[in-house]
DNA sequence: TTGCCCCGTATCGAATCGATACCATAATAA
DNA sequence: TTATTATGGTATCGATTCGATACGGGGCAA
């Protein structure tokens, strides 16, 4: 766990999905934070499912989370019940349309192409788990064209230095590490 | 790559990542999505570092990422030039108040207690690596006091089956693979 | 030149979000 | 018991965000 950070690839990866999740999201018609508040009550149990414990989770403020959840109740996607002992709290829960539309909203096909790119790879090291992930999501998100540069089929490593076949422009080592938006697979 | 999905957990791990970043947002005063282009910014060469791109990139409307972009070169974080040859192009340029304040933004103390924590155990398989890195992040994270129910110092394995320690109530197996806000570690 | 497409911007309206104030209930103290 | 404080949730207002639409200006091809 030394060459490489673990945690940064992990940053990676989300940044990945969550770009992915917010195309599905104006998709659905919703906000990136009413998913985060179906998918934490998809996963809560009874001393978790109530506003406050949201706003916690979230570290949004009450307010905030009162009227998301007014919202949420109003698209017909979560019920609100009162508890029985303290009459102050109330209980929320996953109706099966927030559930329905939680699934929808889940970057699955991203996810299985890039298990099933995974599942083929050989791995010496453990930290090389992580990077090859990273590498399978990124093949997965083809489609969207983005990339690290020197990954890039038109990449090409001159005797002058690198260089972009594409654009025929010089590239340093620091471009060729970054993002490209022409980023392209063989 | 079998019995857990890989991704499910890195899933996982997005969404906390997230709810961290959120929290340092509102204090930082911005919102997540100035975070995610600063981010973009700081990662891409001079084939992607465009409006456009970010647009695609983030999966917003032009529009919304042109005032986005007004914002946050108002506060000294970006800096836009003219293309030289297509006078049409803009391109963006991460200044050093911009830098910094993704350095703030990244939760690098949450990152650097799960690496150590990571760091101080052995696997025995690929998959568990990332069952392993997120079950750190999750302790790394336990400030907040969020976590899975059957994690918790409080949970109890009882003849009549499982039950919680704190509040003494029963919990059913779902339940203890859920989050509970009341999650403490020994 | 004309027409067309692309990049970026401006404007408007709907929606989100945070701050503040507020109400109801529970817990605690006097 | 009553008073006080703490807690969970809501309502309202203003600032901000975001998407839709329209627009201007530059490149490109016929």
């Amino acid at each position: 766990m030394e060459k490489v950070d673990v945690f940064e690839l992990i940053e990676r990866m989300a940044a990945l999905i969550r770009s992915e999740e917010r195309k599905k999201c104006t998709e659905l018609g919703l906000q990136p934070v009413h998913l985060q508040v179906l998918d934490y009550l998809s996963r809560c149990n009874r001393y978790s499912d109530t506003p406050a414990a949201v706003t916690n989770y979230l570290g949004m403020t009450r307010g905030t989370v009162s009227q998301t959840l007014l919202l949420l109740v109003k698209k017909g996607f979560i019920k609100k019940t009162p508890d029985a002992n303290d009459r102050r709290m109330v209980h929320l829960e996953l109706l099966p349309e927030g559930e329905s539309i939680l699934k929808q909203a889940r970057p699955s096909e991203l996810f299985n192409q890039a298990s099933s790119i995974l599942k083929e790879i050989d791995f010496s090291s453990h930290e090389e788990v992580f990077v090859k992930a990273l590498s399978a999501l990124q093949k997965a998100n083809r489609s969207q064209s983005f990339g690290l540069c020197k990954t890039c089929k038109y990449f090409m490593n001159t005797p002058e230095g690198y260089r972009c076949g594409l654009t025929k422009g010089p590239l340093s080592q620091s471009d060729s590490e970054k993002i490209c938006q022409e980023h392209a697979v063989s």
